[in-house]
DNA sequence: TCATAGTGCTACAGTGTGTAGCATTAAAGG
DNA sequence: CCTTTAATGCTACACACTGTAGCACTATGA
């Protein structure tokens, strides 16, 4: 139902208090609202959770299930999903596409040692290489 | 001399007019408000034009040098330096801090092949040991 | 039926960005 | 020296997004 083409949101257009709901839900899985609450850094109001979970739902990086009448949020994509999106709205506006120069500069910049590089480039190819 | 402390913005805090006028400086070099003003893919006031550009000036996107009484504005940053700023932070707020999981992201969503990679890593590993 | 838990809706202030007008100043020309 | 003109400096305003929250509404259980 969930057709990929349909989220048109920029990725990681989340402010600090999205960003950080999001990092809870991504690390302990499926929530209500009230849960979220008590595991935020500062207190806020039920309310100001709920819009938020809604905001993000909106956005699409949230979805719920109801289980009696509580809404249980969860992920609606994978963390490394959303981090690579939003990798790949830079790589447009500031690479002209290209997610190599990306690379060399994360490499550059020390994000990334070659030899890290190398490992990663190796056990992708690995993976890919069993897994197709 | 370029502090690299000096610059606490968050990259890629740009709207879209900003970017475009960035890009515009990156691909053709100093320009002066009235040049970026006919450039521009929409008509501006250069009112308008100026104001982003101090704007970029203050973010530290830009600088400025005075000939006459122009203010000729050029990039303070490389392109790619930005770029993998930008990046840098997707890394911190999705992955804590892991640049792997990010290259693993883009790979995972064809934003990046594993052959490329692969040659990459081998290009930058070569790079680096003939360099240092 | 009444309290309670949970949701839905609305609002409002602060900030960032796009957009622009108006004041000011300095160079150039007569 | 005075006027025009080109360029800058300063200020403003509307809009959208985000953080923050209040209040109305509705089922469910006692």
């Amino acid at each position: 139902m969930n057709d990929s083409t349909t989220d048109n949101h920029n990725p990681s257009d989340l402010g600090d208090l999205e960003r950080e709901i999001m990092d809870l839900v991504w690390r302990r899985g499926p929530v209500n609202a009230d849960a979220v609450r008590e595991m935020l850094s500062r207190p806020l109001k039920e309310s100001t959770v709920r819009t938020v979970l809604k905001r993000l739902e909106e956005k699409g990086y949230l979805t719920h299930d109801v289980e009696g009448r509580t809404f249980i949020y969860r992920a609606a994509q994978g963390r490394d999903r959303v981090a690579a999106r939003a990798v790949k709205r830079i790589v447009d506006w500031f690479c002209g596409g290209s997610a190599e120069d990306v690379v060399v500069g994360m490499v550059e910049t020390d994000m990334l040692t070659p030899e890290q590089l190398q490992a990663l480039a190796e056990k992708i190819e690995q993976a890919r290489k069993r897994g197709k």
